[in-house]
DNA sequence: CCTCCATGTGAACGTTGACTAACACGAGAC
DNA sequence: GTCTCGTGTTAGTCAACGTTCACATGGAGG
């Protein structure tokens, strides 16, 4: 989508994107300023009104574009994936890349999906929902057998592995702890 | 400590602490008013600070709790199980059943540790590594052979797989959940 | 050159929320 | 009976913060 031009109306939003982001991870939605938004991005204050229609807003699309990347990289790999047998591996070592590369998108999104404004929170879950099923459908084809309760919970317990980086990784060692993540959640399920 | 008669003084005390983590699990520490403390807890308002002296000071009180509860079970599981074996198995079903019995203490653990007041963070860091250790030490005599970081990162994986039920358990299916979350931590160890 | 629009600024404004102050009241000690 | 202490209440106070407003400025298009 947007295939015209738009030229370059995106570096500071982006900036203030991440820049939030960081702030989010670290302190919380509520504890997090606007003033303080402006400041890391470079810019002071009610700025980010120029791009955003309200901090709500902000965060909306944060994790609004955080379950989509997460759903559209689950869909791909499905697509070229057809057997069950490595599907689950691959679903894995995606998981897995993206909580080494952006721990601050898992921290916010798992702490302030709460804080958003209830239509963009029901998109959220319903991104999610999806996520999680791809991953149940494949722990399903894959592994032991078990109830659809068991896989439910097996589903959560390799995210909560896998995510676990944000509280470990000092991000030097990133390259060291993929594969143990990826051993260990592989062993898991 | 503490042997002397105090009758009840804790009654309202402790009610006020059970809330306050619900509420906190729930919405965040920044997110949580004194006044909606007070009112879950059947009291109005500025009664907190006869309990307590802060709203600072109560999450504080909260965490610290919980870490040394945490440590003292590790301790006694250690002094229990001297033999390497079943220790590791003794640590992961303690974790279990804490994650499973009281999952607004998990939530409220990892995400509101950046809300306390130096001192008590500094303290709660202190416990938490302490904690840490023991299972290390338990990691490190079991399983395959790994190096400090990838213990380390193993470790707080297992914690991850482990505290993954306050996102994922209805309440109702704790008990399917226990055995699941005990299998995946042993298989993943 | 003049206009317009995107982007920025600092100064309000209104609300929320932590915390304090002043007062009430019931129970046990003397 | 009175004093005191623990516990509660309601009415402030004060700072922080989200948001809006009025205004500046600089580049693109006519």
């Amino acid at each position: 989508m947007d295939l015209i031009a738009h030229a370059a109306p995106t570096r500071r939003r982006d900036q203030i994107l991440v820049e939030a982001a960081r702030l989010f991870a670290r302190h919380g939605f509520h504890g997090t300023s606007i003033d303080g938004i402006g400041a890391a991005a470079g810019v002071s204050g009610p700025a980010i009104y120029r791009h955003f229609p309200s901090k709500e807003g902000l965060l909306a699309e944060m994790l609004v574009g955080i379950s989509e990347h997460l759903l559209d990289g689950a869909r791909a790999i499905v697509a070229a994936h057809p057997g069950a047998a490595d599907r689950l591996g691959a679903l894995i070592a995606f998981q897995v890349d993206f909580a080494l590369h952006r721990p601050e998108l898992i921290t916010v999104q798992d702490r302030d999906l709460a804080n958003l404004p209830d239509e963009s929170r029901r998109r959220v879950r319903a991104l999610q929902r999806a996520y999680v099923e791809i991953w149940e459908d494949a722990i399903g084809r894959t592994g032991p057998p078990r109830s659809p309760e068991e896989v439910r919970t097996a589903a959560h317990a390799a995210f909560g592995l896998i995510n676990s980086t944000p509280r470990s990784a000092s991000h030097t060692d990133a390259a060291h702890a993929g594969p143990v993540l990826t051993a260990m959640a592989t062993a898991a399920l």
